[in-house]
DNA sequence: GTTGCTGCAAAGTGTTTGCACCCTG
DNA sequence: CAGGGTGCAAACACTTTGCAGCAAC
């Protein structure tokens, strides 16, 4: 594993007077091949198939840190866990969830980028972050 | 209490075998006089006020029921608890989170919306409900 | 060899459920 | 007086934390 997202790894960790250890690997590479949206749980049955003597408590930790390095997205569909992405995979984008068969549809609509910054300036609020998450069904589900 | 939310819950109660009690009139009563964006435990103390010896369960239960009769709106700000909002009191809008002060500023954008629905379309996606917040620091905050 | 990291289990948090008794219809 | 509702406590699902031993630097 030699991608960027290791350096950045790399870089925060030596900043912050941290250690690199094999989990950590592990986990940023199964993080890094895995599907886009994945709840811990499913991280962490793809990190036992290289690792079987991680703990779930080690998968929280690395993608605390890995959110806090910059290299993960949080995200909560309101099922009742979190769920991560890839801030690196791809660029920013907002969630259509079928409530049917919880497939996931990304998309990017720049007018609404654009409107959103237009009602917060009216409003003297400064954007840090956001989140527009469309619920219905998808095409299969109708 | 003689308001239209105490007659589309008896509605909705009647229709389905279920009863009336003193304490569902409490929690609905409390629910409409209190803030937006209400999470259970907050509505919860409201409620003790006036009836003591009420059980948080119940309150989960009858939250459940008024969203189950419309008469709430579930929301989730990501931070761990559910919160509620009427939904007859205002009509639909989105927030504006304060992740310093935790105020909650709602708006709408007629554009934003319609802009959903365009994209929506595109991907042959049937819209049941969406939630758009914007995360950042209010005026106060800056 | 110091200090952070790990696995494990226990504790926490918010929510739901089982049950015996109570009350509405 | 039948069947749903309540309060309580236990169970739950997900996440965090305390700790003793381990490993990175």
């Amino acid at each position: 594993m030699d991608s960027k997202e290791i350096d950045i790894l790399e870089d925060y960790i030596s900043e912050n007077n941290l250690k690199i250890t094999k989990q950590r690997r592990i986990v940023l590479k199964s993080f890094l091949e895995c599907k886009n949206h994945i709840s811990v749980e499913e991280l962490y049955n793809l990190v036992l198939k290289t690792e079987p003597k991680i703990g779930l408590a080690t998968v929280y930790r690395t993608l605390a840190l890995l959110t806090k390095s910059g290299l993960a997205l949080e995200m909560d569909f309101g099922d009742g866990q979190k769920r991560y992405e890839s801030s690196y995979r791809s660029a920013h984008h907002d969630h259509m969830v079928c409530t049917e068969c919880g497939k996931i549809i990304e998309f990017t609509h720049p007018l609404i980028e654009k409107y959103q910054e237009e009602v917060a300036k009216e409003n003297s609020f400064k954007i840090t972050s956001h989140k527009l998450d469309l619920f219905g069904h998808c095409q299969d589900c109708k």
